[in-house]
DNA sequence: TATGAATGAGGATTCATTCAT
DNA sequence: CATGAATGAATCCTCATTCAT
């Protein structure tokens, strides 16, 4: 049994995730926690509170969907093939939750927080990096934790650039992962036999 | 002596850089533009719909910039070098208000906009990119319409990260400025002699 | 035809009349004086901010009540009864709002106001009260200004008490009448042939 | 060592002095009296429910206060003296609660408490006058139950005029009780050899 | 075109009160 | 008796938008 706390966290999620940040009531959001509006103000202040507690989850759901749909046993281009597949399939879910975030936290106090929230994904990948440039797979003057930034980076930018540009978003997703992955393969200087 | 429009659009630039979006009333873009409430209307018909016209002004601004700092006559990779430069300043300088545009138009019909908005910058980069292709200087198999998109979102991505997550921002920057354009000669496979 | 503000306070007064200071909503308000919710803020910043006015008006009625219930050309004493008559009649009426303007200016900055908007009201008394000393209708010792206060205040607290402690109202009023008048004539030493 | 009664009367008296009606909280309340929130109400049925046993504290201190500076073997106008300075006292000390509980009893069903509460004062000055009425101190006319009340009136208002309307306390405080005094004096008609 | 007073729907927030422990 | 987390009704105020001038 999940405690308040929570139950709020993951309503706000699902409710912004619906309506947008403008158009999201706190009563939508403790309607779908089911408690009551009062509850709300116990565990945060205000509507813009919840959005560090947001983000953490958003991130850790993220590193989740990457640790599972990455087979660390595969070749480092199929497992580069699987973080681009989870981080377009994160983002095409969760864009407008990681847009109103980003929103969210610039317009408060919290954006320091970002870093510390994002932290743990850039230290999956940088393990990545840093076992490929040991092996000899990527080229050595790589830079894994500002590479696994850039890396990062690089796959959302392009994966928001599908949903706001593209329509037919299937083949055009197909596409654009295509393209990102070739430019990563350059960028990276995989060698691979 | 600019029009009423302009004025609106510089007041409300100025406006929602001081004061985000939510907190920004239009009786204060107003009030700085030297203008009656209802004249507002005249020209943009809601809060949101200034957006668009802001995000033209900064794009022309930016394009501006980069226009400003390349030197067309220089070999590619300095060309490179000086739009990274450039794409730097941009985002360091109006990171804010280029954020707020994000976010404004997310949360609006006028996302669609964007492109429409961003693409003159895509253009030139694109041409850039395909004239280099031409010659050989950079891998046959890129694709300059996409692969414009894939550096420009690299490059403020790699900016803003900076804002984000450095403090001691002048050295920092310039070690992220290296390590972005070290990615894109080899996302780009730059064969210069 | 009022003006807005106007009919704001006059519209405060009547609901604050009937309903009380807590049960007051201001849609009560603006609902009786015929203007939107928001109008009300164009003209006052605050719930309690219209006090300050009301006072004004309440004791602008007071003083017309008095002045409209006082004969000129009557004896002092008969000028006397009148005077008492009229601040029972005005406190009977609005005590409830005069109970809480008090309230509402103690609790706010505005409390400083009180002896401004009192002033005509007690001038008018000192004049009587002048008039009667210099043709030695009442004591020579009376300092006037002072004794105008005195008086005032005295004659609402009587009322008051009527209506605090006494339920079959009408024939206590008169006795309380007869007794306060009784009190001031001595206290006023009236010589009156 | 005080019981939960009295130390949510003694918090209430202090947190309502501090912040006034409205702005205070049963939670500063229970705070202040180091107590829990539920607890409040297992001896007050609601946030006004406590202004009679606050008005209960604060008459029974104005009692004491007119007790201890009455010394009744002095002479009826001594003793008077003694009581304008002692009402004086208390009003100057306790002002602002007395208005509060007179706002908070007026704004509820608790204000025929106000007498009851009251009574002992008004007893207390009428036995006072009673035996001066006796011994023909003061005029036969007079009603000594109603005077009591007018008195007690009288002096009080007009020690509030001196809070409301002057600033250099000290000095006018002296001549306004003068002034009250010899007001007093006739209106009750002292015949003192 | 320009004005700015007027509108009124809308929602965040508060806080007295309850009740399971 | 005591607790304090939970409740949810209640309302002030904001501010984008309109429209008569």
């Amino acid at each position: 049994m999940m405690n308040k706390k929570e139950k709020i966290v993951q309503a706000a999620i699902e409710v912004f995730k619906e309506k947008g940040i403008e158009k999201t009531k706190i009563s939508d959001i403790v309607k779908l926690a089911g408690i009551a509006q009062g509850t709300y103000y116990l565990y945060f202040p205000s509507k813009l509170a919840v959005m560090p507690a947001i983000a953490e989850v958003m991130v850790e759901k993220s590193i989740a969907v990457v640790k599972n749909e990455v087979k660390r046993d595969a070749s480092f281009t199929e497992q580069l093939v699987q973080i681009v597949d989870a981080i377009f399939k994160v983002t095409m879910d969760y864009r407008e939750i990681l847009a109103l975030i980003y929103a969210g936290l610039a317009s408060t106090e919290h954006i320091k927080e970002w870093e510390t929230v994002y932290q743990p994904f850039y230290s999956w990948i940088s393990e990545f990096l840093k076992e490929a440039k040991e092996t000899g797979v990527i080229r050595e003057s790589i830079h894994v934790e500002r590479t696994s930034k850039l890396l990062i980076g690089l796959i959302e930018i392009a994966a928001e650039q599908i949903y706001l540009y593209d329509y037919r978003q299937d083949d055009q997703a197909e596409i654009q992962k295509a393209e990102v992955l070739e430019f990563l393969k350059h960028a990276l200087g995989i060698q691979e036999k």
